[in-house]
DNA sequence: CAAGAAATGTCGGCTGCATGACATTTTTAA
DNA sequence: TTAAAAATGTCATGCAGCCGACATTTCTTG
């Protein structure tokens, strides 16, 4: 990959903001490139040196399993997000991988240790991404509270909205968002069963909340869904 | 509070090991300072600028209540612990507050923005404080995991191995804990009933795991706990 | 296009545990 | 020291939602 486009996929994300046009241009940190399928499991930890990534299309959810082979879904991980150890912590390893959602998915991938020179040389890097690590981290705090507290049809609720204004297209208090997931995926997200699942898209769809099928959810009033 | 207590508070955390002792006498950035009594209720985000906090002494809990009135404790800070707006995003409001524990708590306090401009001036620094709130969330992370998945007995146990090895007096395979938890506090913690708690421990009681009282918990056996 | 695989729909039984109600014990404060 | 408050113990009831079983629909792949 040439250096333009390493450029490029870095100018784009607001981490890289506090850095100027020269800096960046100058670092050409990405080191990996790799294309997946739907299906496919990005193993996160590979035995070499430890890496952060950068999706730069599709979608991927984060997940792990527990001894007993319970399977949890922690994020889901769009375009442009940076995933793998944010936490710059390779002590422990972590039973997590990533698996592609979707068919195109493309990902990047810098060297940490390259990252962490960086930021050496570059307070305001280090700073932002800080500051960056911790949105990320409120956020999935905010997702566990809402599991526990929530009962399952709260929380699909909150699952769809969210979903809704991340990723939909948004007129007025309609939104349509393109559905990439199964129910069983979205099951593992908001910690129930399929079943529970099938069953509360059927209700939604008779109470007039929204339309769903296999291609695209359409939630008719942001507003009534709660 | 002179220079030279400061000092040492700071000195003996371990995210400030990446300054040196002469860094460290320069920086005196602690500027608050205050003591609280068991129930007493600390508030996070005053009015005025916002602080990150250090417990030197004695055990607090982190809380929130959601809009149904339900209270949970996300945290229990021990002595040494950081505390407050980790992530240094100000931009949301949360509704978290801290309560003491115990009756002896005393709490020192930063301003974030004195800490981020010496996060700006040390970069080492920022590295170190972005992989201590990464081990701080993991750590939140893997107790969010195991509310999810596991039943209230489940949680229980590892809530109370969790505590034993942290703060307990190890002997052999035997543990003892100073209580200073209501049952109330425990089910917050795990998110169950007091009921449940008390069924429960009666429970672990009657099955030799355990002896309970409000003063101490000595588990007898930490390997028979699970 | 056909056949197998994957995803969705539907039902009923079962259970962990919340919830309320109340008794008893311990602590706190006057 | 004593009354009130807080913490703990015990029981009966109800229900959300898990789980297994199976049917139907849709997608994938040769």
């Amino acid at each position: 990959m040439d250096s333009e486009v390493k450029y490029w996929y870095l100018r784009n994300h607001k981490l890289f903001w506090v850095l100027n046009n020269m800096q960046l241009k100058q670092l050409c940190i990405i080191t990996g490139f790799k294309k997946a399928k739907k299906g496919d499991i990005i193993y996160l930890f590979p035995s070499d040196a430890p890496k952060i990534y950068f999706l730069k299309k599709g979608n991927i959810k984060i997940a792990s399993i527990d001894e007993d082979g319970h399977e949890i879904t922690k994020e889901i991980i769009q375009k442009g997000d940076l995933f793998g150890e944010l936490s710059l912590d390779t002590s422990i390893k972590s039973n997590e991988y990533a698996q592609a959602l979707t068919n195109d998915v493309t990902i990047c991938s810098f060297l940490l240790s390259d990252f962490e020179a960086l930021m050496e040389k570059h307070p305001g890097l280090a700073l932002s991404y800080t500051k960056f690590v911790g949105l990320r981290f409120k956020r999935m705090s905010s997702n566990y509270s809402n599991l526990i507290f929530k009962d399952a049809r709260s929380r699909l609720i909150y699952f769809i909205k969210d979903w809704a204004i991340r990723e939909g297209v948004i007129e007025g208090e309609k939104a349509t968002v393109m559905n990439y997931l199964t129910q069983q995926d979205i099951a593992q997200i908001i910690c129930t069963s399929r079943q529970t699942i099938t069953q509360l898209f059927n209700d939604f769809e008779e109470e007039g909340l929204l339309h769903y099928n296999r291609k695209e959810i359409i939630v008719l009033d942001l507003r009534k869904m709660k």
